[in-house]
DNA sequence: TATGAATGAGAATTCATTCAT
DNA sequence: AATGAATGAATTCTCATTCAT
């Protein structure tokens, strides 16, 4: 009487996982419709109300997936972490020719913003507002990807490839130009917005020639 | 019995200067109160209350200075926005020869941006999530300066000081490196609020040699 | 096609009443969950899904064997008045010589509570702010305990064995005494929690004592 | 100009005297109105909304005397055990002839619980169920009580007024009388309710009785 | 029958704003 | 003009109950 057949342990499996994919789907479509409205208006004055009318689901049904607004806010971050980290990871791994690398880096990081622009747009006034927040953020994106830089610069350096530089400082000057386009374009500058790629090569020729970059 | 004598009137008009000057006071007292509690804390998450306990005032007093929450931080802007108005208008009516308009330009909008910093850290988010305000900020800051790198450039290029660029593109990456290492130490990064004036050197080396600018 | 066999009519009965019984012992799993957990933390600070937790089934599965939350507290109130009614009856139905009825009667009360301690924890509070509740168990409990008393002094002046007193009032004071210790216990006081049975004792020769019984 | 004349001085003094007595009396109103609607439908059932209502005061404003519904509920605590801390503080200073201490004592605490019936009954189920808020009021009021029985059983076994006795049993089985009457009253015992000077007579006698007091 | 995700009414709490003094 | 208590709309969050699977 307790027993199942074969087939049945099977089905079971399969639509215990089904449910596990339709709750993650919905937590997803949570999310999004998260980060469309935080995105247009911003964390602060959103309401819980407004993303659960977006997302199609009760107000009570965003507290089955996330525990409050902070902990709703705080994975929309974690989405972006983990893509960005990983990124980043694989960027610190590989060994470029400096010809292509900072080509090749720029033009992920131009096109991560670009993918996440929505994303972007809702998490970053929140991290300056929120020192907490901000701190987090910080340690795990920009200062991963200044390490990239740093080292890359101080390799250059030991190779005499360009002349003696800060590698701190010249990591924060590379990245400080797609940041500052970033910021441009997430504050509605147009032309940033209708020229990305251009900008992004653009971005790329600067930095090298800044640097006085082998070709 | 409706006339005044002479020194009366004149006693009049002394007083109520004083009282101008008083209120005047007291205005810039709430609003250097606001911002220092904005800066820490973001525009929404301050409440009135906060401000006026540091500005040592009560609650409804704010409320004869300023029509509401929102007129109060048009007023933080608006106090930026003069500032830096006024500052863009001289930089722009110098005819400075290009070997040192990079470098004065720079060193004065990194000087803005330590002297104003609190101000930036209260508006930048604010102005990021709002999109009518940062347009406004956008129209009255950022485009100003563009206008200027822009000019720069094009004259520049006209003169033959520099090989063909799109002045526009050039007048943003010439923005950015600023921008970016200002939104660095906005998020706290302690490198950069710690050597800021070396900063502002090097943001000016950076950018000369990547528009191989004429020395 | 409609008729059954008697092999499956006495098989169906049986698996019926199987069946009767599975239901009756989860339905009792389920309120001594829930007696356990009220009995920590009050019924309204109880939620069903505590409930569930503890006695291992789904939400949705208490409404199964309860209408609602009060239903179900009305069904721990239930059995605890099926067992008291049953008690006092009983009590009530013997001719107990004065000389130890009410070392008996003390006895079996102190015992009743101490067996249901965390079912009177549970209701208790509850019986006292909700009038209507209160009202229900004030009636088919304390009174019947009261009406026993009442007689039993009521025999007692009547035999002269004690001097004329008002026998209601009596079995208020009879009763007050088990009732104010029990209270003591619920509240958390140490001493008598760990020396129940020495109240026990203690509260009959008290109230023997004071009435002058015999013995 | 900032100075203030003598009379000036006092009015002002005047008025923020009576401005402060306003402020305690509709704190006072407050409370009034939370133990109206508490003793009638228990804490927890009672919404801060209806004590405003009951008060006649926006819901708002119950947060200016009161951090939170919690502290409410802790300053009718308060005013209960301030109260009746000062009774009993008062009650353990005499050194009162052993003939009238118990009648004495029982009248007052069962005129405290007629005074205070309405505190009583908003308080007690709470204590009850929330094992914190029982702790304190146990201790601040129960643990005296308790104490000054013990310590008066204590005197009469040492002057060889009664037979020996385990003062902290004695002190309870005093205490738990009127602790018992009390809770049928609370329960809504109209006996008790309309003949309580009677009742805290007997109780009297009872207790004498019990412990065959001299008289 | 059992399940547990979805629901939304309702509760506590906050806070910008008003207004009598 | 200054004050700060009062206000109540709006917000976050909880949880009893329902219902599709």
């Amino acid at each position: 009487m307790n027993e199942r057949s074969f087939i049945t342990t099977i089905a079971v499996y399969i639509m215990e996982n089904i449910q596990q994919q339709l709750l993650q789907a919905r937590r997803n479509l949570i999310l999004d419709a998260a980060i469309e409205v935080i995105a247009e208006k911003g964390f602060q004055r959103t309401t819980i109300k407004e993303i659960a009318k977006k997302a199609e689901v009760a107000d009570g049904t965003i507290y089955n997936y996330f525990k409050n607004k902070d902990a709703l806010f705080m994975s929309i971050i974690d989405r972006l972490i983990e893509a960005e980290v990983d990124e980043l990871a694989e960027a610190a791994e590989e060994q470029p020719k400096p010809s292509d690398f900072v080509g090749q880096f720029i033009q992920n990081r131009m096109d991560d913003v670009e993918q996440n622009l929505s994303v972007l747009k809702a998490i970053l006034p929140e991290t300056m507002s929120n020192s907490e927040l901000g701190q987090s953020v910080y340690e795990q994106i920009y200062g991963p990807a200044f390490q990239i830089g740093e080292a890359y610069f101080r390799q250059l350096v030991e190779n005499d490839e360009i002349e003696s530089i800060d590698p701190v400082i010249a990591g924060r000057l590379f990245a400080s130009v797609p940041m500052g386009i970033m910021l441009f374009r997430l504050m509605g500058d147009e032309h940033v917005a209708e020229n990305w790629s251009a900008y992004s090569e653009a971005v790329s020729q600067f930095i090298s020639q800044a640097f006085n970059l082998p070709k």
